[in-house]
DNA sequence: GCCAACGTTGGC
DNA sequence: GCCAACGTTGGC
């Protein structure tokens, strides 16, 4: 059973266009600077799913991805700090799910996106999963290993 | 562009 | 160790 995530970017910064470009080599999931995002990251399993979601321009989820390296040291971090995930896209959300449409369900109201706006990298529980792919017109079955 | 919420820094 | 000042994020 994988556990569930939501990590955040700015499109401007790292688009889901750009991750799914990347194929299935994925991407380091870096430049995160937040003690609770980093955490979170080295929480996560290989094969673990993440919604990839639009802050600032679109606010909603847009893909699937993959967790597909262990949290390991940022090459270029000099202060030894701060890890990264390595990531790939699975699938894209074919009706993206907007911040709006979230805060606007009640299934959802404890979502970490809802109550923490800020943190970069979050758990999603199953349900809140669920949910978001049944918004989102997701086919979960085709998101399996 | 503004500002609220949050995290970090640094003086004491 | 407290807390004021500051910086950043991200919704609006």
């Amino acid at each position: 059973m994988p556990a569930y995530w939501l990590l955040k970017s700015e499109p401007d910064a790292f688009s889901w266009d750009e991750l799914v470009s990347r194929g299935a080599k994925g991407e380091s999931w870096d430049g995160v600077r937040n003690y609770q995002a980093r955490n979170n990251m080295r929480a996560m399993k290989v094969g673990d799913l993440g919604f990839f979601y639009h802050s600032n321009e679109g606010k909603n989820v847009v893909g699937i991805c993959r967790i597909i390296a262990l949290a390991h040291p940022e090459a270029k971090d000099e202060t030894g700090k701060w890890e990264c995930v390595d990531v790939a896209a699975v699938a894209p959300v074919p009706n993206p799910v907007t911040l709006e449409a979230i805060k606007a369900n009640p299934k959802l109201d404890g979502m970490v996106l809802v109550n923490n706006s800020r943190l970069s990298v979050q758990p999603v529980s199953a349900d809140e999963w669920k949910e978001v792919c049944r918004m989102g017109g997701v086919e979960q079955r085709k998101l399996k290993v």
